[in-house]
DNA sequence: CGCCTAGAGTCTACATTGTAGAGACGTCTT
DNA sequence: AAGACGTCTCTACAATGTAGACTCTAGGCG
């Protein structure tokens, strides 16, 4: 009558056995659906039908979880390093990336904040994978490696604090999304605050997608004046 | 015999009134030396001689408090935005950003991630002055208040992404800088990561101050040639 | 077939956190 | 003198991360 009968286990509801992926991306789906502090350990527990202690198997702790998190959300991204075209890849892993993070906002924050109290030989592997992929992709463009590493740096950088500029207008909470906005400024002095105020109808429509492509192009020439002196 | 009794209340050590500014930059101070996770109610009351429950007359919770850390550091930051030179102007802010980062790098964190779950209008007005002062300079600097925006967002977005980036590399744990950086590099697996291994000693003698000043003029150069063809 | 071992999961317990609610204490006003 | 108010303290509680000992199951070996 209950086909639904696990035959092997006590049979009890889903109950297979852990492993790192499912308790990560159960994380995941738990830090996208409810924000970062959701994820407590008895929460992600009991989303997974088991003891919070559990848990403590498939990492150290809640801090190592969360890299967990970083590191898959990164894996998302994908970089092909063989590109001949370096401008074009960086200019699409931008838009890529900027995509991830509209995707996973409530993760941003670990991606950004992880990796300042973590020393760079530390990190996750995952987490290093891009700057590695894109120094390499720099390299065989034909830049020097130490050029290589501050064209990255100077890529990342902006590309950063790109998608920090948009979530922080994004308005967390998603219903009124142009309503409170306004309301939001409505607050301001106006004698403090007039040029935000006056601008509250352009923040209100903010193409980031756009605004971003921009900003890689300039910061794209410029680079790439660093390269063609000498090749 | 004790030149140090206060007369007016019980004498107790040093008990005079607190204040928002005395419980605001006592918390600055816990955070500066001993990092984020150190500021607890608990604690900062022990280094304020009160009890913890005294603090929540200065600040609603614990949030509002991190708010008026982010507040106070970043009333460190002056702005002037009469300066008619909008591009020295804001190349010296960025500078002072990065020194003021530099100063106080526990605080970036906040800096970066309060925005991310307060809507613009409900952040600490001290928050916003930087914004406003900016569009300010970059209006009466004869850009379109729409292009001010634009320009400002491009602007801020790769400061703050410098920032991130140079803090991510300096090591927080400020002792062994050098050594630890590389061990920990030596942990990486070279196949995976050739590159990055390669470049350690790069990465080790790493010229924010430098590298910044040059993806700024990069940027400004971009930005100015969108104001010079209507001008 | 019985026992043993190892790994997965659970139970209990504890220290630490933010914060609500009621009260104590002092100072100022009238 | 009395009351009102602002500042601070005391007590208490629910929630969190996690240590340590336990249970349970599956599989290997005699």
């Amino acid at each position: 009558m209950s086909p639904e009968e696990n035959p092997v286990p006590p049979a009890a509801p889903g109950k297979k056995k852990l492993s790192r992926e499912i308790v990560l991306s159960a994380a995941l789906s738990l830090v996208d659906s409810e924000g970062l502090d959701a994820l407590t350990m008895r929460r992600l527990g009991q989303e997974l039908g088991r003891d919070p202690m559990a848990l403590y198997r498939y990492a150290e702790n809640r801090a190592a979880l969360l890299d967990g998190v970083s590191e898959l959300v990164l894996n998302e991204l994908a970089i092909f390093p063989d590109d001949p075209d370096w401008q074009a890849q960086l200019r699409r892993i931008a838009h890529d990336l900027r995509e991830l993070a509209l995707r996973h906002p409530n993760v941003v924050p670990l991606l950004v904040t992880r990796p300042l109290s973590t020393p760079l030989g530390l990190r996750p592997l995952g987490t290093l994978r891009p700057l590695e992929q894109i120094l390499s992709l720099l390299i065989e463009a034909g830049f020097a490696p130490a050029d290589a590493l501050h064209v990255y740096r100077a890529y990342y950088g902006y590309l950063y604090g790109h998608i920090l500029n948009e979530l922080q207008e994004f308005v967390v909470d998603p219903d009124e999304n142009e309503a409170l906005l306004r309301l939001g400024l409505h607050r301001l002095p106006p004698k403090d605050f007039p040029r935000l105020r006056t601008l509250a109808p352009v923040l209100a429509d903010y193409d980031g997608k756009a605004e971003l492509d921009e900003g890689i192009t300039i910061l794209l020439s410029g680079l790439a004046a660093r390269l063609s002196p000498e090749t």
